[in-house]
DNA sequence: AATGAATGAGAATTCATTCAT
DNA sequence: CATGAATGAATTCTCATTCAT
């Protein structure tokens, strides 16, 4: 592994992914990137021709296509409210990038098709994995029809508070939040 | 009231409001703004010193700061479900210009600190108008902590479709969520 | 007239003839027109939106879209020879901005489809006015075939001469093609 | 002769000769004709030091300084009107590089000397080839100042066809030309 | 000898904002 | 009041050339 030139391809990825979540993709000059990763101007173009392909490449490398945990991982049977909590606090704390990344993400999918196709599939995979906690840990057969809508339910909730995040707004309450879809599906709120 | 002068001065609006909801406000030019609202470009600076006060002016004037419609508007007793579709429907599709602008608000948050507190309280509207439909429509007195959380669960529904909009995304299923919610307060789903 | 504006104006002008038909269209930075014209940089695109349309307005405004000039200027009768001498000299020596024109129009016409456009006009601006002048120099009606084979004849050489003297070259002896177009027709040279 | 080494140098003028022709010197980045030639891009200033050496090579090793084709292989006695339009097609059909490159040298002529006078020598090289064609296809002695007159005429059309068929533009008829010359030298046109 | 990562000096273009009239 | 010409700092992007390996 080449580790000078990864370094510094990599630290223009670091440095924009923060600079992105922070500012934004349109009020990151390319030159601040530069200087935030301590690079040399040009280099940016190299590795990345055009400055879209920066956030493009963080889309691409940095958000896992794959489910960012297994439903088991966060189930505990019977308790279908913890479940879901357990199951946002996985996806949303454990890895940094990808909440910046869900920030750009928010941000720049008005603008750019490529980044609004990401968006859809991040919520596709939510919606996909939520359905399958919910199955899990409710420890019955449930109507699909329901199980989709209370998945969307919760998937709606995870992802508007990640956008309130964003404002220094409260958002919503996560355990309400699951308390309400597990009591809709016959539960006790909490185990 | 000058007629001729605020017709400009509103059609500057009307083009902004347009432009930043299409675009965006950073992708949105004040010459473009002065070319769709065929007004002089010095114009534009002659009423707004700067470009972000023709956005905080359209925070300002034209979104309503008052609730968007009155709980008794779609209440329905016995249906909160019911209820809540309504409630959802009347929010968006009556008025144009808070569609565009929430979007406005949406997009823009991040990065201007007087829109992200617009957007607090528009959440905080809806949030409060949310509970008195809840209240009203299950015809019962509701525990307050139970109320909120289902009121919150339905905004955070309501706000996420709006975002989801914007992406031509489908977003959530607000049938789904409103009965979600309504099985969660011991309804039955819809009427 | 205000002749503050024109003057920028025209001065941007001015300035990118002359450097576009000494150095070449790519090769002349707006930077430098900018500052040859004395008018700061942002106001080249202030007028001329991209680099491209200052070229372009040139050819549209400066170089005469009538002919040059009319076969009665330079027509002696019985003397086709000393008439298609006239006719270059009348062309090229009277008007400068034509000659550096001419010069751009060649350099850049493999590169810019309007340019090149531009070029076919002229030179078939050219062929109609040579066509004229040997007509009327002659003095009888000539075959319709030859007489335009003979046009084309001396226009290419007239052409061939604007070009070769772009690169300091002699090209072709103008009185020489003269002779031998009058040849051609049945002349006796120079009257 | 190392042939690896030169195949991959050839293929470095090879992709710079197409991509001059078609693009123009300046226009043409060396990262394109090291991707087109297929070797990396530092080879290419391995080669040649400046990019401008590449074109200069060009021109060294590949334009042919002797005439391009002999008087005999186009002459045909009494014939002068279609021993130039052989002579024409022989010059530009049989070999495609010297089209391409006579399209660089009339493109780049203006701005590097070394190709201006690279031009002149063609030039040259033409006119003494076609004197000598219409010296051998008349069949008989010519005045030299007459001769040279016509030669001139004709190497003008040559390079004016050259130039205009660069614009997709027409050009002057060939077969015109060579009947006017030939008339102008006493002859009935084509044999 | 061969290479591809690195560099930095510009290039065109954009645009909010100012200001003389 | 109203205007549109004027401004210049900032932006993205290009590219010949260098150089460590």
């Amino acid at each position: 592994m080449n580790s000078a030139s990864d370094d510094r391809r990599g630290r223009i990825l670091d440095a924009s992914e923060r600079l992105f979540a922070e500012d934004g993709f349109d009020a990151t000059a390319t030159a601040r990137i530069a200087g935030t990763a301590r690079v040399p101007k040009g280099l940016i173009f190299y590795y990345f021709p055009r400055k879209i392909d920066i956030l493009l490449t963080l889309l691409e490398e940095r958000l896992p296509r794959t489910p960012l945990c297994r439903p088991e991982d966060v189930v505990s049977e019977g308790d279908p409210a913890g479940s879901l909590v357990r199951l946002e606090r996985r996806l949303g704390l454990d890895r940094h990038e990808s909440l910046t990344l869900r920030e750009v993400i928010f941000r720049e999918s008005g603008t750019h098709p490529e980044v609004r196709e990401r968006l859809r599939l991040l919520r596709d995979g939510l919606l996909e994995l939520t359905e399958a906690v919910l199955e899990k840990s409710v420890g019955r057969a449930l109507d699909p029809k329901l199980r989709r809508q209370a998945a969307q339910t919760f998937v709606a909730v995870m992802l508007d508070r990640a956008n309130a995040r964003r404002f220094g707004g409260a958002g919503p309450d996560l355990e309400g939040a699951a308390r309400i879809v597990s009591l809709a599906l016959g539960g006790t709120g909490f185990a």
